[in-house]
DNA sequence: CATGAATGAGCTTTCATTCAT
DNA sequence: CATGAATGAAAGCTCATTCAT
């Protein structure tokens, strides 16, 4: 359990710098000196920095996954499942705003550009949940006949919108408002 | 007439090049030969990259707004103006995907950040016309009741999406299909 | 009499900025900008900038050379020779600050040094009232037994070491002051 | 043991070549290579070029005073100890004539001037040995009643002329030449 | 394995100088 | 002659990466 701590404190305090400096604001000897090892360690985890950022990502991607998975439940309706994906998501958001800046600033960067240029080949990642239950709204004709991306970004548009605007403090977000904005979502792709 | 034809220049070359390699992957040399310009001269007009940057956003900002003017028309209906807003920004981004991959990294930038704080003060742009819309829309309750921003988000969130997935290449949108988005964020924030 | 009117604004500019800022600190820009003219301009009156700092120094020597010729008189006796020359000198450097200064930093300075590589060559300035003076007394026993350099370090030195105090605000010199401390210089040339 | 050794590298190479180039003639580059480290070593040790030069500056302060300090002794009779200060710091510009130099230049550059001004706020320098001795000359009545600035400028203005005549070349120095010419000073300041 | 001093390629920025107007 | 926009070589400085300890 207790793998490599090392690696951790790396990870944690990479996240936190680069979410407030940006990639190239957090310096690796920043980052050294916030998860207390040498620069050379760091090497030791990781290729460069390059590799750094890129692991960060995904292991952040593999957490948010994770909450939804625990959340989920095939037993419940249609409508409810897609529910309870928004909030969780928009709960997760909140709770981990270091997270969510982490993902935006790594997608909105040529890091990003270049990961999804590879996920359009190996149109991989079935095992995904949210992917499994819009298709399966398309096919039982509950949600709008859009494609799969469409029926994402008219869902999870929204969602990553508020987030940021709640993290940054034009908003408040409180459970009520979540709940509404999700079924607000909701309305935006139910046939 | 032929005003600071350099300065165009330079704002050209800059935004192909940061919008293809980032920020801090597009030197001040790189800029300079795609905009043919000697490195000195952009100091000419842009006191420092940092402004550089930002003034480059402020110049987008500026195109995308004047285009929204230029189509908005206050006697429609609210629900045309509504969609007639929607389409002509997804257009926009779709035309001018360096603009939007340009104003999309910068927001999710240290740079952006500091712009959004500042913004959130001065609680200015009230000339805005999607604003106007909007908050007449919450007073002649046309729209669900919810804040401004829930409402931007719910409304834009999709879009900007959206032209992220068309520009990546994930999706092609077509007339019909921006329309039928356009409408199904209309179902997100009708009442 | 009135020739080439810009060339002294742009010596008047250069001295003013140069004794500020120093040599580096005074780019040709500032002094165009002081001197109310074009950059280029300059560069009619002045070869380069390295040829104007050489100018403008040439050009402080002759009127301080100008100012001891004015005051000083073959006629009276040694002693009030030698005092009348320290004392023009110390009033001129106090009169005219900016001069000092300029050819204090110029002394020190490569320019100076290979200047002064330059006049130990040429052994020329035979021309020169002060040369002549110390000479004089030299022969005629009055002065101690040095050679001509020491007599002068003897009799200068304590003069540009005090002006450089007065300038810099460290002492206040007034005429008594000033008429005892060359007496001073005189007590450590007199044999 | 082997304290900073690249520091000393550093200080020696930045030494001898702003000596011989100026401030700005010598570059970090041309130092780095001179000290046989890597440009970016020196901002390890010194945090910019400023600092460097500076730092430079003291530590040359610190050995002047140190070779005064040596030499000095309080028992000795007043004229003996004046003359003892004079030669010795004669043989020190002298004997380390980049020392010597590069006070000069620092003196007259922006950057002494600033220091000068720092100083003329903080009358410390009590430790100061000169100080000490002159100020017991006035109260003595063993030296002429002057201001003690003037006293300075008196006794090392003529020392201080006289090394540079020696460093370039007018003249060749030897100790009775020194001996002799410390003894015309002191025929300036005493009584 | 961990360390952090050392490295140097590469960046931003400045500024003396030129030359078309 | 005067102008000042344009130039680009060269400066100061940073920081990812290495490697001897």
């Amino acid at each position: 359990m207790t793998m490599p701590d090392k690696r951790n404190d790396i990870i944690q305090g990479a996240l936190e710098l680069i979410t407030e400096k940006g990639f190239h604001g957090a310096t690796m000897a920043m980052i050294a000196e916030k998860s207390d090892v040498a620069v050379g360690t760091i090497y030791r985890y990781f290729e460069n920095k390059d590799v750094l950022i890129n692991a960060l990502y995904h292991e952040l991607e593999e957490k948010i996954l994770g909450a939804l998975r625990k959340e989920y439940s095939a037993e419940k309706p249609f409508r409810e499942r897609f529910l309870l994906i928004g909030t969780t998501l928009l709960h997760y958001f909140i709770s981990f705003p270091v997270h969510f800046r982490y993902m935006e600033q790594y997608h909105n960067s040529p890091y990003g550009i270049s990961l999804r240029r590879d996920q359009l080949l190996n149109k991989a990642d079935d095992v995904d949940i949210t992917r499994q239950l819009f298709t399966e709204g398309i096919i039982q004709q509950v949600l709008k006949d859009f494609p799969l991306a469409v029926l994402f970004d008219l869902a999870f548009g929204p969602l990553v919108a508020l987030a940021r605007d709640h993290i940054l403090g034009f908003i408040v977000l409180d459970d009520t408002l979540i709940t509404r904005t999700v079924e607000a979502c909701w309305d935006g792709v139910k046939r």
